[in-house]
DNA sequence: TGGAATTCTGAACACTGTTCATTTTCTTTG
DNA sequence: CAAAGAAAATGAACAGTGTTCAGAATTCCA
């Protein structure tokens, strides 16, 4: 084992100490009060010493921003088992959803945040773009079975994804509260019904 | 005219200078840029001056978050027109994504920021409740003449607001860019057309 | 072991929202 | 009109932010 290689270990463990303590600070306190300074005092480390290892902050919640969308893709795994193709996307629907529900700040980050997002695209989609075309490639399926004919699958994977995120969306911002009486979870739950009884009669 | 009077205005036209500079900020070079230092320079006055006419930043942009309701409100006028109640769902549908497309600032501020959402509930949603009502209203307009049969008003109308707003977030968001090739406006377009196509048959 | 290269530090800069003692301005009273 | 009182405006100060960089500490290699 070469010292260059050491070297090169010990940089990317660096990363992944400050990516670790970032993210824990993140869960537990919110975007705002993810400072350089906390992470830097969580780590042991002087401020200065974070932007040896990121430009700067934003690439720190790229990077989580990165994470993020690993964990998505992840729990899209019991898919596979799924066959019918519209059962799939009724499934992929779920699974978005539930990704929401469970982890409100990185859907935020991923989705709603500006924070990260200052980056040429390209590298910064990578792991959405993959998402991305995993919808494109059900609708396909579905059309394949005789559903969405002559619909456009960018378009429709569009207003599917849209209808999906406006939902999420407004619950990670909390303007569900525009309904008084209602559970925001009860909301979610009948908005998505609605849209795959929408979804099956288009 | 009584020299209390004479103070109240005065007290009003300075809130009035204030809202108005940082409206002008805001819409210019957006909220980050949008201090109170920044304000307080542009109407000539200290900072602390700012303070004893809002209590804090955020009272600021809940007051522009009335102000992005009532044009929202405002815009809507030519729905008296429309008759067929779903032709008004319709061309309520557009209004809400014109406004979005061209004050995608306000948008950001209405149905995004999280910041002058900091507000006992009540208040804060005065405007945005009376647009809620409306939807909600329509749908049961639609209803009268057929359409939604056996849907829950509160459910559809979440669901409508969602995919409407899941596409105008996301147009504010930048996150269209996910689609390379195609134009962010455009996706808009045929995403409210594919939703429109799936309300006429639900 | 000595010099070069790397790694780390922490003070400094220019910002932020917010507070508050002090000064200025206006109003009322003697 | 002058003095006293009230109201309004100030700007320095506090604790925080992201980011930079000269200098100190450490590690590496000859």
């Amino acid at each position: 084992m070469t010292i260059a290689t050491r070297k090169q270990r010990e940089k990317e463990e660096m990363r992944g100490m400050i990516l670790h303590a970032a993210k824990s600070i993140f869960l537990e306190k919110g975007y705002a009060e993810t400072s350089i300074r906390n992470i830097a005092e969580k780590i042991e480390y002087s401020p200065g010493t974070i932007y040896l290892y990121f430009k700067e902050k934003d690439d720190i919640f790229h990077a989580l921003h990165q994470e993020g969308f690993r964990k998505l893709v992840g729990m899209t795994l019991p898919l596979q088992h799924v066959e019918e193709p519209f059962e799939r996307l009724k499934a992929m629907g779920r699974i978005y959803m539930n990704f929401a529900k469970q982890n409100k700040d990185f859907y935020d980050l991923m989705f709603i945040m500006q924070a990260p997002m200052n980056m040429e695209k390209g590298e910064c989609w990578e792991e959405g773009d993959k998402a991305l075309d995993h919808l494109r490639q059900v609708i396909r399926d579905c059309q394949a079975v005789g559903r969405f004919a002559g619909r456009d699958v960018d378009f429709l994977s569009f207003t599917i994804w849209s209808a999906m995120h406006g939902m999420c969306a407004l619950y990670c911002n909390e303007r569900c509260q525009a309904y008084d009486n209602i559970d925001a979870l009860t909301l979610m739950d009948e908005g998505y019904k609605n849209l795959i009884d929408m979804l099956a009669k288009i």
